[in-house]
DNA sequence: TAAAAAAGAGCCATAAAATGCACTTTGAAG
DNA sequence: CTTCAAAGTGCATTTTATGGCTCTTTTTTA
Protein backbone atom coordinates (compact mmCIF):
# COMPACT_ATOMS: atom_id res chain seq x y z
CA UNK A 1 0.00 0.00 0.00
CA UNK A 2 1.35 3.32 -0.69
CA UNK A 3 1.08 6.50 1.37
CA UNK A 4 -2.49 7.77 -0.57
CA UNK A 5 -3.61 4.35 -0.04
CA UNK A 6 -2.64 3.80 3.41
CA UNK A 7 -4.22 7.30 4.36
CA UNK A 8 -7.52 6.45 2.57
CA UNK A 9 -7.87 3.40 4.04
CA UNK A 10 -7.76 4.89 8.09
CA UNK A 11 -9.96 8.04 6.83
CA UNK A 12 -12.16 5.07 5.49
CA UNK A 13 -12.27 2.82 8.89
CA UNK A 14 -12.05 5.90 11.04
CA UNK A 15 -15.69 6.80 9.21
CA UNK A 16 -17.15 3.62 8.82
CA UNK A 17 -16.37 3.78 12.88
CA UNK A 18 -18.15 7.09 13.02
CA UNK A 19 -15.38 8.64 14.43
CA UNK A 20 -14.44 12.36 14.33
CA UNK A 21 -10.90 13.46 13.85
CA UNK A 22 -11.40 15.11 17.10
CA UNK A 23 -12.67 11.98 18.92
CA UNK A 24 -9.62 9.72 16.92
CA UNK A 25 -7.17 12.39 18.14
CA UNK A 26 -8.63 12.29 21.98
CA UNK A 27 -8.88 8.33 21.82
CA UNK A 28 -5.48 7.48 20.57
CA UNK A 29 -3.33 9.76 21.72
CA UNK A 30 -2.19 11.45 18.68
CA UNK A 31 -2.72 15.68 18.36
CA UNK A 32 -5.66 16.66 16.52
CA UNK A 33 -3.26 18.80 13.88
CA UNK A 34 -1.02 15.57 13.18
CA UNK A 35 -4.36 13.60 12.27
CA UNK A 36 -5.72 16.76 10.30
CA UNK A 37 -2.19 16.65 8.56
CA UNK A 38 -1.82 12.89 7.47
CA UNK A 39 -5.34 12.81 6.45
CA UNK A 40 -5.06 15.40 4.13
CA UNK A 41 -2.34 13.77 2.52
CA UNK A 42 0.66 16.50 4.12
CA UNK A 43 2.24 14.27 6.50
CA UNK A 44 4.58 11.92 6.68
CA UNK A 45 4.06 10.35 10.34
CA UNK A 46 6.27 8.07 12.41
CA UNK A 47 5.67 4.76 13.26
CA UNK A 48 4.54 5.15 16.23
CA UNK A 49 2.34 7.71 15.30
CA UNK A 50 0.93 5.62 12.74
CA UNK A 51 0.24 2.77 15.23
CA UNK A 52 -1.57 4.28 18.08
CA UNK A 53 -3.82 5.73 14.92
CA UNK A 54 -4.36 1.89 14.23
CA UNK A 55 -4.54 0.51 16.75
CA UNK A 56 -7.32 2.63 17.68
CA UNK A 57 -9.56 2.02 14.47
CA UNK A 58 -8.65 -1.92 15.50
CA UNK A 59 -6.24 -2.26 12.52
CA UNK A 60 -2.83 -3.63 12.26
CA UNK A 61 0.19 -2.38 10.07
CA UNK A 62 1.61 -5.30 8.30
CA UNK A 63 4.63 -6.02 6.37
CA UNK A 64 3.83 -8.46 3.22
CA UNK A 65 6.16 -9.66 0.66
CA UNK A 66 5.51 -8.07 -2.45
CA UNK A 67 4.09 -9.61 -5.42
CA UNK A 68 6.94 -9.17 -8.01
CA UNK A 69 5.10 -9.94 -10.92
CA UNK A 70 3.79 -12.82 -10.31
CA UNK A 71 4.84 -14.97 -13.80
CA UNK A 72 0.84 -15.25 -14.99
CA UNK B 1 2.69 -6.73 14.02
CA UNK B 2 4.31 -4.16 16.83
CA UNK B 3 7.16 -2.30 16.70
CA UNK B 4 9.85 -4.98 16.96
CA UNK B 5 7.74 -7.67 14.60
CA UNK B 6 8.08 -5.09 12.46
CA UNK B 7 12.38 -4.42 13.17
CA UNK B 8 12.24 -8.26 13.36
CA UNK B 9 10.77 -8.81 10.27
CA UNK B 10 12.67 -6.19 7.90
CA UNK B 11 16.47 -7.16 9.61
CA UNK B 12 15.40 -11.00 8.54
CA UNK B 13 14.52 -10.12 5.08
CA UNK B 14 17.32 -8.35 4.65
CA UNK B 15 19.57 -11.13 6.30
CA UNK B 16 17.75 -13.69 3.78
CA UNK B 17 19.06 -11.25 0.72
CA UNK B 18 21.80 -11.55 2.39
CA UNK B 19 22.44 -7.82 2.46
CA UNK B 20 24.35 -5.69 4.83
CA UNK B 21 22.70 -2.80 6.24
CA UNK B 22 25.58 -0.67 3.68
CA UNK B 23 23.90 -1.83 1.18
CA UNK B 24 20.45 -1.31 2.34
CA UNK B 25 21.26 1.94 2.99
CA UNK B 26 23.23 2.80 -0.11
CA UNK B 27 20.22 1.54 -2.54
CA UNK B 28 17.12 2.48 -0.46
CA UNK B 29 18.61 5.99 -0.46
CA UNK B 30 18.14 5.63 3.74
CA UNK B 31 21.11 6.99 5.63
CA UNK B 32 22.88 4.26 6.93
CA UNK B 33 22.96 5.50 10.58
CA UNK B 34 18.83 5.76 10.60
CA UNK B 35 18.82 2.10 9.28
CA UNK B 36 21.69 1.31 12.39
CA UNK B 37 18.99 2.65 14.69
CA UNK B 38 15.90 1.28 13.31
CA UNK B 39 17.46 -2.17 13.14
CA UNK B 40 18.74 -1.93 16.47
CA UNK B 41 15.35 -1.08 18.70
CA UNK B 42 16.19 2.58 18.70
CA UNK B 43 14.26 4.13 16.23
CA UNK B 44 11.00 5.50 15.32
CA UNK B 45 11.18 5.95 11.94
CA UNK B 46 8.99 8.02 9.38
CA UNK B 47 6.50 6.23 6.91
CA UNK B 48 8.91 7.63 4.15
CA UNK B 49 11.36 5.82 5.90
CA UNK B 50 9.74 2.80 6.27
CA UNK B 51 8.59 2.52 3.08
CA UNK B 52 12.09 3.07 0.95
CA UNK B 53 13.20 0.11 3.48
CA UNK B 54 10.45 -2.13 3.01
CA UNK B 55 10.41 -1.63 -1.21
CA UNK B 56 14.08 -2.14 -1.47
CA UNK B 57 13.39 -5.18 0.43
CA UNK B 58 10.70 -6.45 -1.62
CA UNK B 59 7.92 -5.95 1.43
CA UNK B 60 5.34 -4.22 1.50
CA UNK B 61 3.50 -2.34 4.35
CA UNK B 62 -0.54 -3.03 4.54
CA UNK B 63 -3.15 -2.29 6.88
CA UNK B 64 -5.04 -5.09 7.83
CA UNK B 65 -8.40 -5.47 10.02
CA UNK B 66 -7.29 -7.00 13.26
CA UNK B 67 -8.75 -9.89 15.19
CA UNK B 68 -10.12 -8.88 17.68
CA UNK B 69 -10.99 -12.24 19.39
CA UNK B 70 -13.17 -14.04 17.17
CA UNK B 71 -15.49 -15.48 18.78
CA UNK B 72 -14.12 -19.38 18.17
C1' DT C 1 42.84 -16.84 17.05
C1' DA C 2 43.87 -13.06 14.20
C1' DA C 3 42.09 -10.08 10.65
C1' DA C 4 38.27 -8.16 8.33
C1' DA C 5 33.51 -7.13 7.91
C1' DA C 6 29.29 -5.87 9.87
C1' DA C 7 26.65 -3.97 13.44
C1' DG C 8 26.03 -0.76 17.36
C1' DA C 9 26.77 3.69 19.74
C1' DG C 10 28.19 8.73 20.88
C1' DC C 11 28.30 13.49 19.30
C1' DC C 12 26.36 16.90 16.62
C1' DA C 13 24.01 19.80 13.09
C1' DT C 14 19.97 20.20 10.31
C1' DA C 15 15.47 19.19 8.80
C1' DA C 16 11.14 17.88 9.86
C1' DA C 17 7.37 15.78 12.86
C1' DA C 18 4.24 16.73 16.69
C1' DT C 19 1.27 19.79 18.70
C1' DG C 20 -1.49 23.88 20.34
C1' DC C 21 -4.20 27.89 18.97
C1' DA C 22 -6.85 30.56 16.09
C1' DC C 23 -9.04 31.13 11.75
C1' DT C 24 -11.08 29.57 7.15
C1' DT C 25 -13.47 26.35 4.29
C1' DT C 26 -16.57 22.67 3.50
C1' DG C 27 -20.59 20.03 4.11
C1' DA C 28 -24.66 18.42 6.07
C1' DA C 29 -29.06 19.35 8.53
C1' DG C 30 -32.82 22.57 9.31
C1' DC D 1 -30.11 30.48 3.01
C1' DT D 2 -28.52 29.85 7.82
C1' DT D 3 -26.31 27.31 11.24
C1' DC D 4 -23.32 24.23 13.24
C1' DA D 5 -20.03 20.60 13.21
C1' DA D 6 -16.23 18.62 11.05
C1' DA D 7 -12.30 19.17 8.34
C1' DG D 8 -8.40 21.88 6.57
C1' DT D 9 -4.71 25.68 7.02
C1' DG D 10 -1.18 29.24 8.85
C1' DC D 11 2.02 30.15 12.36
C1' DA D 12 5.18 29.32 16.19
C1' DT D 13 7.46 26.26 19.38
C1' DT D 14 9.28 21.97 21.08
C1' DT D 15 10.70 17.58 20.26
C1' DT D 16 12.78 14.22 17.54
C1' DA D 17 14.19 11.79 13.21
C1' DT D 18 17.81 11.95 9.82
C1' DG D 19 22.33 11.29 8.64
C1' DG D 20 27.55 12.10 8.60
C1' DC D 21 31.85 10.91 11.34
C1' DT D 22 34.29 8.35 14.29
C1' DC D 23 34.99 4.76 17.52
C1' DT D 24 33.72 0.34 19.95
C1' DT D 25 31.78 -4.17 20.00
C1' DT D 26 30.29 -8.29 17.84
C1' DT D 27 30.35 -11.61 14.25
C1' DT D 28 32.25 -13.89 10.43
C1' DT D 29 35.78 -16.05 8.09
C1' DA D 30 40.22 -17.36 6.71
Amino acid sequence: MHFEELIKAIKERREMLKVTQEGLAELSGVGLRTIKQFESGKGNPTLQTLQKIADLLGLELTLKLKNIAPDK
